[in-house]
Order: structure tokens, then sequence, then C-alpha cells
DNA sequence: GCTTGCTATGCAACGAGTTGCATAGCAGGA
DNA sequence: TCCTGCTATGCAACTCGTTGCATAGCAAGC
């Protein structure tokens, strides 16, 4: 378990309400770590309990009071503890694969289908590839970059191109594939 | 959720038990979907009283009896219906992404340890590696396969060498940036 | 005037996944 | 002889993740 690990990161990076990290998670974390808003304010809540993380009332004129976190040094040594620790496994779940594996239990039609179900599936890492490729011209364009901050978050970017590519790759080989079945 | 199709498409390619199951899960299929024993017999007995799977007894000597299963006209019609919807988009975790961006709030001392780790981490990719190129050796050694079945476990196996050929040359940017960061 | 959408937070219920443990016979090695 | 490990199945408790819903004010468009 690590959505702990990853808010404490992304507050560190810049404290934030939770419905800031929520859009956080949406957009940059998101790439990396998935979380709802939901599970964002329960953790929030449990990490303000253990004393991880400090909140500051903001109160807003025409829209609702946000509450502002940061990271309280307990949080920052616990996530220190957490980084020193060994990097576990991960737990993958590629739906795709599944289905691709499944396809020789499906007939021709079947088989037509899932290749326009991967077609549009390519488009939307096709996207994703574009908008990284963009936020990497905006946010990084200096290749020798200062901060010990920035060329790790754009380290991890790269890892996010690299994969899109693979990807991307990757679903052109399925449907040449998909398409020679019943060529 | 899909790991009652997970485990549809591999009793259509092989009938087994919920142990045979399991250990197919570490191997083969849990190159892209994992699943322990327990979360395995708790979704057979549903699939089962939903008919979706039939059971056969089958006594051993020297050992526990076993429940072979077999897939059902209704699972069969339940795999094809998900076959045919909509992908899924993939909930991603990358702890390690997450422990690279954190390395900005931690020392030189902690990210010497990350070198050490993500090294560690590297060696895991690797043997990983091997493992999948030693299996295409082993099971797909015609390059002209003829039934459906292969031609596509061949084409998702080919996605896990490509992951970790990724994986692998992204690790060597994370090491090469990590190091320049503390020269 | 009405609907849609954005900021901002949160509860409740459910389903999925993890961890620890239990049983039970047999094989193989220290 | 004892311990470890493999086959084979399963329960119980817990945590994590998802889905639906609720509140509430304001802005923008039809």
């Amino acid at each position: 378990m690590a959505l702990e690990h990853a808010i404490l990161v992304s507050l560190l990076e810049r404290p934030g309400s939770g419905y800031e990290l929520a859009r956080r998670f949406e957009r940059s974390i998101g790439r990396f770590w998935t979380a709802t808003h939901q599970q964002i304010y329960r953790v929030l809540k449990r990490m303000e309990a253990d004393g991880w993380v400090t909140a500051e009332e903001i109160g807003q004129e025409g829209r609702p009071d946000k509450r502002s976190f940061s990271v309280a040094p307990a949080g920052r040594s616990a996530l220190v503890g957490w980084l020193r620790a060994p990097v576990q496994p991960e737990a993958v779940r590629h739906e795709l694969a599944v289905k691709i594996r499944g396809a020789a239990f499906d007939d021709a039609a079947g088989r037509a289908a899932l290749v326009a179900e991967v077609e549009r599936y390519r488009a939307t890492h096709e996207e994703t590839l574009a908008r990284y490729l963009t936020g990497e011209r905006r946010d990084f364009p200096d290749p020798a970059a200062s901060d010990a901050g920035a060329v790790l978050q754009h380290v991890v970017l790269r890892g996010g191109i690299a994969y899109e590519r693979m990807v991307l790759a990757w679903l052109d080989d399925v449907l040449a594939t998909l398409r020679t079945l019943d060529h």
C-alpha cells in the first residue's frame, strides 16, 4: 500500500487541498498511481489523525472553504522510511491481454469486433503519448535542468513516454496478428 | 472486474483444478493478471453456483482428491459477451515511480540506497525477460504456427517481452539520472 | 427560469484483494 | 525422527477500492 506515500510526495512537491490532490491524481500523479477523491479524503483524514499532515483552513469567497494540507515532520520521516524499504513487485492487470487470449474462443465476428476495440484503445494511448510529449516540452524545456525535483519528475515522465511507445508498437503487432487469423 | 474471465480463458485453454489454476496464475496468466489461490477458490465457487463451470471429482492416490473444472455453455457465452464489451482503462500503480519522485525529499544517503534498490529491482526484471525468452523458444519454435490459440498466446507473450525490455531501458535511464544527482 | 458544470467535502454500502491460519497425507533430506 | 515442502482446499478477518449519493453556492449558456 502506498497511497499515503504518493500523497506525501505530492504534498511535498506542493501543499494543497483534497480536491486539488484529486485533480493532480487525474493528471500528473495518475500516470503511475490512480486514486479517486473518496480514497484521498479518507486517507487524508487518517494521516491527519496520525500527525503526518497538518491542515490549514482557507476561507474563499464565492466557493466553499477548503482545507490546505502540508506534510508534518512525522509524515516526512514516514516517507523516508518507506523510500528506503524494498520495492514490492507490481500487481499487473492487463484486461486486454485476457481478451486477446480469449479471442481464440470466439468466432470471426467476435475477433472483428475486438480489432475495432483495439483500434479505439490504440487511439486513447496515442492521445496519452501526445499529452505526455506536450507536457515534456512545456515543463522540461531545459535538458540541463537544475533542481533535483524537476530532474526526477522528468525521468518518471520519460518512463511514461517509453511505456506508451511500447504499448503502441505492441498494439500494432496485436492488430496485425488478429488480422492474419481471419485473413 | 475480470478475474472470472481470466479463469474462463484459462479453463478453456485446458480444464483444471483450483490449485492448478493458482499455479498457472503464478506462471503464464500471472504475466498479465495476478491472483492468489484464495481469490481463485472463492470465484470458482461463485462461478459453479452460477452454472458457468462444472466440477468433476478426481480421486487421487497418495494425495488429496481434486475437483477439475470445465467451462459450461453459460460460462462460455458470458465470456463472449465480455469479450465484445469495451476495454476498461487500466488502473496503473507503479510504486517505484512514486519512490523516484520521493527521492527529491531524501538525502544523498537515501538516494544511494534507492540506487541499490533499483539495481536489485532491475535484476528481477532481467530474470523475468530471460524466462520469457526461454518460454518463447520452447513454446513457439515455429514462426508460422497453425492454431489460433497458440498465435494469440504468442502475441501476448511478445507484449510481455516488449514490456520487460522497455522497463530495463528505463531503469538504466533512472540509474544514470540518480547517479548524476549526487555525482 | 432551468439545466449543466465547477469547486469542495464527505458518508454509506458493497465488492475485491490480502493475510493469516487450518487441515491432511505423503516424500525427501538432515 | 523431525522438519521442510508439495499437493489440495478452504475459512475468517481485515483493508483497499469503487459506486452512488448528498450538500452547497456560483457561473455560464439556452
